[in-house]
DNA sequence: CGCAGCATCCCCATTCCTTGGTATGGCACG
DNA sequence: CGTGCCATACCAAGGAATGGGGATGCTGCG
């Protein structure tokens, strides 16, 4: 009764508390949706300090000991798949998703030497936030729950947000504000036009450009015109969506 | 009977086989869940490369005029929440994910009065490749159906992998990449630093940063320091706890 | 009404960025 | 052992950004 399971299932998973109760419900859930390991990552974008990330899992703890021992973590095809893909997707088919080397494998054949037959994967990234990953995972002698794989879509999801609610936080409100004109101004400067573009396309003067930019970085108290973007991107007064595909949308 | 619903409509939104069809079945499957409206738009970020988007909707004709006559893709704070949330969202919700301005409310109020009253926002990334996001809106003297939110989740997830599908096809294009240094350059000018300051940091010459900045716009065919920055965060070559390492650590 | 906040415009001096070049050494791969 | 890629370094010119002034008019609010 996949409805009343979803329902059940997806309450506890927005509901978890912490990440030791989040392991327990979305262990559960994979167990009742008919799989038998499950296994949630969640990583902040960070490149040069410590990952501040999540792992949990129930997989065998032979297969835990490999993938640390031999850091399979940066080579492993799930993990670049998730990358490639917009809606969750059974490993296997991997090779329609990415290109498969004889090392990505030989890492499934080890896999399914030690218990993890195949899976159902879900990714999801928030631009210059967070990346993470669920799957559910069944054992040799068994095959997908077919039936289960949409479920496994929605829980999957709700447990990645779950876990970023439980590293991140609550999102916190922007410590300064900017102006309808500031923001648009910043736009443009994140859209890579100059003062004097922005001025013409605005149909204000240049000077003006200027004092918006000016004024928007004494407010957030930055001195560059990069950091101003990035900070307005990180604050959500400008979205990705809005800067990239602008072009394409005016030209027609 | 969400159960068969969501089974006929996913069923056909995966085997739409072009953006016109695509229209049509999930304009069908809108009206099922009990909407009104619906709008899918789904961009590439190579801006150098195919240069193609989908947008797909059947808002109110009169919306339509004044999104485009005023520009208003360029702040419409729904986009801007995609940013910030992994799963799906009532738009009734937004203040809760990004900080709403008076342009803002403005744009909602007008909306309104147009006949969006409240929608459900699906939005999804790929690093590197594409951004899409998927609504479902009723009318003015409608709520939103509650019970069918998390079908429209799943549906909404699934017109943009169509919608990715009949754009990008199944031979996904190389992304540009960044090397070491043009990378730590990036983040660097990211973080607000001008090229001298980068230079001390990293040891090398002012010259140097330049001529990897240099590159690196070369690269992803841009012609100033804050497209680039943008364009990194957006591709995952940065991440924001990179550039603002107090913000995350901020309430917790 | 007064006042704060916003949007608009202008000037100037200094610093920084962008674009076009050139050039050397290291390293990997076929 | 050449070829490509990377990191490094330099030069010159023109355009753009930054930070410091100052100024006007409008709107909303107590």
């Amino acid at each position: 009764m996949p409805l009343h399971l979803t329902e059940e299932l997806s309450h506890d998973i927005t509901q978890a508390f912490d990440l030791s109760n989040l392991h327990s419900v979305v262990q559960r859930a994979s167990r009742r949706m008919g799989f038998d390991h499950f296994a949630l990552n969640f990583d902040l974008h960070q490149h040069h300090a410590s990952p501040d990330g999540v792992l949990l899992h129930d997989y065998p703890d032979t297969w835990a000991q490999v993938y640390v021992a031999f850091d399979l973590a940066g080579q492993d095809p799930v993990r670049r798949a998730c990358d490639k893909s917009l809606t969750g997707f059974a490993w296997r088919d991997l090779p329609h998703l990415i290109p498969m080397t004889k090392g990505d494998r030989q890492m499934l054949a080890i896999g399914r030497e030690l218990g993890l037959a195949d899976g159902y994967t879900i990714g999801r990234h928030l631009p210059g936030e967070s990346s993470g990953s669920c799957s559910f995972v069944v054992r040799a002698e068994r095959s997908l729950p077919q039936g289960m794989l949409m479920v496994a879509e929605l829980l999957g999801a709700l447990a990645l947000a779950a876990a970023r609610r439980l590293t991140v936080g609550p999102a916190t409100p922007p410590p300064v504000r900017f102006t309808d004109r500031q923001r648009e101004c910043v736009l443009w400067a994140a859209r890579g036009k100059t003062a004097y573009e922005t001025s013409i396309i605005l149909g204000i003067s240049e000077e003006t450009v200027i004092q918006h930019l000016k004024m928007a970085r004494e407010r957030s108290a930055l001195h560059s015109r990069s950091e101003l973007t990035s900070f307005a991107l990180l604050c959500g007064f400008i979205g990705y969506q809005d800067i990239f595909p602008w072009w394409w949308r005016a030209e027609r």
